[in-house]
DNA sequence: CATGTATATTACTGTATAACTATACGGTGA
DNA sequence: TCACCGTATAGTTATACAGTAATATACATG
């Protein structure tokens, strides 16, 4: 007996659930909403907290952005950029969960056995 | 004052992280995921579940069980795989949770204005 | 208007990887 | 041993994309 009754999705409805997960598999965007989980901020902020450039920073905020993941607002010259969707943090909770069970259970990189 | 409490991650962390996402982050991986909700499966019934050839199945069914999400089990010539990790459910529920959040929601795709 | 500052975009490069074809491997039965 | 079936891997191609440098745009200030 099946243990799921969930209606399966098509491969339209997947690929979409594939891009978002897309969104969140990329070091410098979890970078940049980690630090946004403290509340707005600018750009120039946020290169100076990553290490990376401008430019890339900006290009990723994007990424984020159009995901609906994030919002944004002008004042000045500067853009502030703030969480939008806060599904970014209990996602990592369940990842971060995962990779501690995975720690904890001690997974054999080497199993030689004669 | 900053609404979160968390302590950072550090870069190397992060990219575990975001590793954990990458794997979720391709169609086909997700309807083999999806497949093997109602339980084991071959390498072949998956084949004929998916339109894709058998190499690539057997590709991605490697990826997954290399990141802990799958197991397999030898039976004669067949190998029999299933969800080892239910980390994918949750997961998803939370993705497609915010799809339709955002499907609700009628984001404009286009909006022009003069 | 000219200059400076903050952000966005463009064009490019290098890397990663999905999917394919062909082939190899491992087990089973004749 | 041979032929067959199920699965895995190697090698290749095409594509996606992160990151960079240079440039553009938008706003502010003198």
């Amino acid at each position: 007996m099946p243990r799921n009754t969930t209606k399966k999705l098509n491969r339209a409805a997947i690929e979409k659930v594939a891009e978002v997960f897309r969104v969140f598999s990329e070091p410098t965007r979890l970078q940049i909403l980690q630090e946004l989980r403290d509340g707005p901020h600018s750009v120039n902020e946020l290169v100076e907290s990553l290490e990376t450039s401008q430019a890339n920073v900006s290009k990723q905020l994007r990424i984020l952005y159009e995901a609906g993941v994030l919002a944004k607002e002008k004042c000045g010259t500067q853009v502030f950029y703030s969480i939008e969707d806060d599904i970014v943090v209990p996602l990592c909770e369940l990842v971060c969960d995962k990779l501690n069970r995975d720690a904890t259970a001690q997974k054999p990189v080497f199993s030689f056995s004669i």
